[in-house]
DNA sequence: TTAATAATAGTAACGATTACCAATATTAAT
DNA sequence: ATTAATATTGGTAATCGTTACTATTATTAA
């Protein structure tokens, strides 16, 4: 009755790339690196595995707006940014967000309060420099 | 040249429905709603004009994880709350969000923040009572 | 009116994700 | 090792929200 995880050659492979990069990569994005190592691997099985190890707390699954979900390795505490550009997502070292006034603000809502997520968007580097470079006037 | 927009009949039933909605419907919500007064309009039409009323700042689009896009016509200053459960999301009325130590925080970062959202997540009375409801233990 | 052209209805296409299923591989027990 | 139980796989089809396409219609300014 018990489902035990298995530890298959794709989900290591798969949970290994993922820590390896330090971006934060789409399902497809880690699909591509994967099959350098797995060739014959399934884009559901990345999928799968992923929706799993998120699951299990082993990786982290970015549940930004936008489009694609992106996974992250990384588990120790970290703020991210994304670019409104690229959407690329990008580590901030910091400190945990501080609450405040949030419970206040909620008191009449009569939700009870799960999470509060501070979303930083922004535009990286590159595409910032891309955008003064193609300036026309 | 210049394309100036035009004021149809489409366009300003779903304006009209919209705003009268205090919920923030997807688009396809929307457009059973407004099929109740133009029984024949298309569902392209309403994603094309929430796009194009949004592009123009007269309503607002809500682009918060997780799955559809949400339309809200309310233009005031307010805040959402987002529930995990059924998905809903209302208002809170309140002061816009402090900004704090997150000039400092992104400072080694190179991006240039263009945004800060603060999202609230959590579970709305209603499915809390269901939860409450269904609990085994 | 008329001419120019946004906007429409209807439908096909799209991209990300999930579901399905027969075949395979992992695990725990023998 | 062998086995039995079943989680997992690869491959592909299906789903869902959204966008693109196109011929036709409706709005606007002249």
């Amino acid at each position: 009755m018990e489902s035990r995880p298995r530890m298959t050659k794709q989900r290591q492979v798969i949970l290994e790339e993922l820590r390896m990069m330090r971006s934060h990569p789409t399902a497809d994005e880690l699909y591509e690196r994967v099959r350098g190592r797995l060739p014959r691997i399934s884009l559901g099985t990345v999928y799968r595995n992923l929706e799993k190890l998120a699951g299990s707390g082993m990786i982290r699954k970015l549940d930004y707006p936008g489009s694609q979900m992106r996974f992250d390795g990384d588990l120790h505490g970290h703020q991210h940014i994304r670019c409104i550009s690229c959407g690329r997502i990008e580590d901030i070292d910091g400190a945990p967000e501080p609450t405040r006034c949030d419970r206040e603000l909620l008191a009449g809502s009569g939700y009870r309060l799960v999470e509060r997520r501070v979303e930083y968007v922004g535009i990286c580097p590159e595409c910032d420099a891309m955008e003064k470079g193609n300036q026309k006037s």
